[in-house]
DNA sequence: GCGGACTGCTTACCT
DNA sequence: ACAGGTAAGCAGTCCGCG
């Protein structure tokens, strides 16, 4: 493979400035042909003997064809090609029953999907021997497992029990979808580059990504060599350039019935699985620039007014089946697909609509899936999913958003709202109707640009690392991404994926005692914290703390309560629990790997300013999407959900948290540093000199083997009493909040603005002199607040809204009704449908019940007292400190206001 | 029958 | 379908009280 040529698929800036010569083969005529052929009866898009580099993007099994099949898409034709397995490789699973005994089994053998046996040796790492399976090869994977009854997985243990009551007949590798086990048995990286050579699938190199692989091992050298292996496959699939996706966001609305709740128009939202309503107009917004809104012509509908840009075609149908075929034309012809909730909404409205329209099965472009939606071309990624999982909502976007809306997700990443509607949709005029449709695109295909592409390279990141599909890795939570590269990593080293069962059986359960009732084990220690102001605060901490700790300990389910009696000694500080000293858990050496990788290259990458912009990009794209793959690292061995859940694992790793913050704490004392609080993995040190500092770090490497660095250093900190709660000023004036009540969400608008001025005036306090004015003002801050609840003059009576999440139905609550249930009951009553993720708004009122939902409450109800009461625990949380009294404040004033 | 002490539930936050 | 720890407010319960 020539390098010139590799280079195309770098990001632009990479690129050179002069476009290379020589141009990528288009497929010969011959295939082009077939395709036309074919797309008469049943679409194909199979590669032609030799494609080009491309990017291996989905995998899935052909029943068709009765084996696996990757989608490649190539980036200079922008297309996807499927590239079918050429191996004969078959769906299996592995039991411990022999050949011969499983003869005996009738159903076994003469199972329709039954193909053959093969013996094989398989290492099993929680007994530390190998032993001597049976491979049971099927034809396709529904007779290994997936059906509800009748499948092998099923079949030979039901059936053996009947023979032979005293050995169990035990199945392993059964559940693992059958395209997973492909890529895990071909060794392949989605998300990586591949050709085609010779109709044969091949890894293609790309030589400048293999430099920085090399320069990356160089930091490296002091590790012992098996570590080296893992840094450098994360490196190589890390490294590696992302292409352009070419992908069009799509949107469709449908005539709604509309009902009318207190003056205010209300959609009943169409069932997707009736289809029973047109579809009246859809948007397709291509990253190409492509815009098209596509509308039905109904009788009594008017032109509008409004005005549409001219880039975008507007085009009529006067059939909805005409209409809809456009849609699938569009869906035939790009390469990705972007929908806002597409999954549970659009296709699948679409597709029923379809079949209701007797549009031809050929024709429709939708693979139906129980919970999803995919492409029988291209690849869906249906963005509602992706920014519903709670790992990228916290770690990738820092709590942006709240609320997994289009509105909500639009507004807070890209500052782009939906277009409100003052009637309903079937009353818009066309041009409205455009609009509002159009917006709606508009917002699912900027929420995958903005930030150079930033959501579909960090898509791509962790398709590489999970080694998934990226139609799996955008719908699926971090457990499996975690799950996926284990399970990969066990077959490399040829190694039998244990059971759940069978960890748990050998490995047991936790024996520490949880300080909260109901938890399984005891977690991290929080330090009381010194009341105060505090000056010139340090706040040093353990990067990555649980994954380091995985790593320098040796932690994971095999190496937990290992076998050996020499290992025994090895004990984890505060339980029973030894680690093999022996070998290395593959925990251990993959998110060990994953953590150096992360702390000694890509950090700094993603900071450092003489790199490229685009390069630069994607290096902060790698550091989040490890970000958010280690924080939850140690939590999945807690996770019972987790297929390798291993009690002792978590709780060895929070044992050894606390041991490591405990010695820390005692080794700043015994410097002299006073520490004034910490949290599971930090320290926040008084005034500490330099060398205070370094004696700390340095003792911290030695000892404890682990880093230990600044992470921030505050002008002053102010604390309470109170753990995670406290405000600090940074030395450039920025103002961290934790946990304050003045930052909480569901706190009232008005509270919140009086807490963010004092905020503000804090942020301006350089020195302790300077403390006395801004006490001033904060009084005055305050004293006015006070006042304006007293006089009732607030601007809007949303200002004064509680605003809390429905964490359930409203009907499922049922030991206690919290208020915000209560204000939802009401909303109830009055027809509004109220769901579990729901905001409820309501205000405090005088009479029974005390709750009014905010849409139904007026100013004069208002119960200020409670208000008052509201803004004075939220000020106490900072005004302790301050030696100021809330009483005090508005006490003065109370005088005031008789003079 | 009422109020204070207490527990438990719920949400939002921290690491 | 990552974990445990903490704060706050409120709902509900128990118990004492001539």
């Amino acid at each position: 493979m020539s390098k010139g040529r590799l280079d195309d698929y770098l990001f632009s800036a990479q690129k050179p400035k002069v476009e290379p010569k020589t141009q990528v083969e288009t497929p010969p005529p011959s295939f082009m042909e077939a395709v036309r052929q074919e797309k008469r009866t049943r679409r194909s898009f199979e590669a032609p003997p030799t494609l080009p580099p491309s990017y291996f993007v989905s995998a899935t099994y052909n029943g068709d064809r009765a084996r696996a099949v990757v989608k490649l898409y190539e980036p200079k034709s922008k297309k996807i090609y499927f590239w079918h397995d050429t191996t004969g490789h078959k769906p299996y699973l592995f039991t411990n029953l022999s050949p011969i005994e499983l003869e005996k089994l009738d159903r076994v053998i003469n199972h329709p999907g039954f193909d053959h046996f093969e013996t094989v040796e398989k290492y099993d790492p929680l007994l530390w021997r190998n032993l001597a399976l049976t491979k049971v090869v099927a034809k396709d994977p529904l007779a290994v497992g997936g059906r509800p009854t009748g499948c092998l997985r099923d079949v030979i243990p039901q059936e053996w029990a009947k023979m032979d009551k005293d050995q169990q007949a035990k199945v392993w590798e059964a559940s693992i979808k059958y395209y997973q086990c492909y890529i895990y048995d071909r060794q392949l990286a989605p998300g990586m580059i591949y050709s085609v050579e010779n109709k044969e699938l091949t890894e293609a190199k790309h030589e400048t990504s293999e430099e920085n692989i090399k320069e990356i091992q160089t930091l490296f050298t002091e590790e012992p060599k098996e570590f080296l292996q893992p840094i450098e496959n994360w490196a190589r699939l890390l490294e590696y350039p992302v292409p352009e996706f070419r992908r069009v966001a799509l949107d469709i609305e449908v005539e709604t019935p509309t009902i009318e709740i207190e003056g205010k128009l209300t959609f009943r939202v169409p069932d997707p699985r009736d289809a029973d309503h047109q579809v009246i107009c859809a948007s397709l917004l291509g990253s190409d620039g492509k815009k098209r809104v596509l509308l039905l012509k109904r009788a009594g509908v008017r032109e509008g007014v409004e005005k549409i840009p001219a880039e975008i075609s507007v085009e009529y149908f006067d059939s909805e089946g005409k209409l809809i075929l456009a849609i699938f034309e569009a869906l035939w012809d790009y390469p990705f697909l972007i929908t806002f909730n597409g999954d549970d909404f659009d296709l699948r409205y679409l597709f029923h609509r379809a079949q209701k329209l007797g549009i031809r099965r050929s024709e429709v472009p939708i693979e139906l899936g129980r919970k999803n939606c995919l492409l029988c071309y291209g690849v869906h990624i249906d963005l509602y999913k992706f920014f519903f999982n709670r790992s990228i909502q916290i770690y990738a976007f820092g709590q942006k958003y709240r609320d997994v809306t289009l509105d909500d997700v639009g507004d807070a990443l890209i500052g782009l709202t939906k277009i409100e509607l003052t009637k309903g949709l079937n009353d818009l005029t066309y041009t409205e109707l455009a609009r509002y449709c159009l917006r709606d695109a508009e917002i699912a295909l900027k929420l995958t640009t903005f930030d150079d592409d930033l959501v579909m390279k960090l898509i791509l990141a962790i398709t590489r690392i999970s080694r998934m599909p990226m139609e799996d890795v955008s719908r699926q939570g971090v457990s499996r991404w975690i799950r996926n590269f284990l399970q990969f990593e066990h077959r490399r080293r040829g190694m039998l994926i244990p059971n759940t069962d069978d960890i748990l059986a050998v490995k047991g359960k936790t024996v520490t005692k949880a300080i909260i009732k109901g938890k399984k084990y005891k977690g991290a220690i929080v330090v009381e914290p010194h009341p105060g102001v505090h000056f010139n605060v340090a706040v040093m901490d353990f990067p990555s703390l649980y994954p380091s700790i995985i790593k320098v300990y040796n932690l994971g389910y095999q190496s937990i309560l290992c076998p050996h009696e020499e290992c025994r000694f090895n004990k984890v500080p505060d339980t029973p629990h030894w680690v093999c000293t022996k070998s290395q858990a593959l925990e251990s050496l993959l998110i060990g790997s994953l953590r150096d990788l992360r702390v000694k290259w890509y950090k700094s990458k993603a900071r450092d300013n003489t790199l490229q912009r685009e390069l630069r990009s994607w290096y902060s794209v790698i550091q989040a999407a490890l970000k958010v793959i280690l924080n939850a690292s140690y939590g999945v061995f807690g996770a019972e959900t987790f297929d390798l859940y291993c009690p002792p694992v978590a709780e060895a790793t929070a044992a050894l948290g606390r041991h490591s913050i405990t010695q820390i704490i005692n080794e700043a004392q015994k410097l002299g540093i006073e520490v004034i609080y910490g949290d599971t993995d930090s320290i926040f040190l008084k005034n500490p000199s330099e060398s205070q500092i370094n004696s700390l770090a340095k003792w911290s490497e030695k000892e404890l083997r682990m880093e230990l660095d600044v992470d921030k250093v505050y002008r002053y900190a102010v604390f309470s009493s109170r753990k995670k709660n406290y405000l600090g000023v940074t030395l450039e004036g920025t103002v961290d909040v934790k946990g304050l009540t003045g930052k909480k969400k569901h706190i009232p608008p008005f509270i919140k603005e009086s807490f963010d001025l004092m905020k503000t005036r804090l942020s301006r306090v350089k020195s302790p002199s300077e403390f006395e004015d801004a006490k001033k003002e904060i009084k005055n801050i305050i004293r006015d607040s006070y006042l304006r609840l007293k006089r009732r003059e607030w601007k809007r009576i949303d200002d004064l809204a509680f605003n809390v999440v429905l964490g359930e139905a409203p009907e499922h609550y049922v030991k206690t009704t919290p208020q915000h249930v209560r204000a939802a009951g009401i909303l109830k009553e009055k027809g509004y449908a109220l769901k579990a993720g729901d905001l409820i708004s309501f205000v405090k009122v005088v009479k029974e019940p005390h709750v009014k939902p905010v849409q139904l409450a007026s100013n004069s109800e208002i119960d200020v007292e409670k208000y008052i009461g509201y803004l004075h625990s939220t000020f106490d949380q900072v005004l302790d400190a301050l030696g100021l009294d809330f009483n005090e404040i508005i006490g003065l004033t109370r005088l005031e206001r008789f003079m």
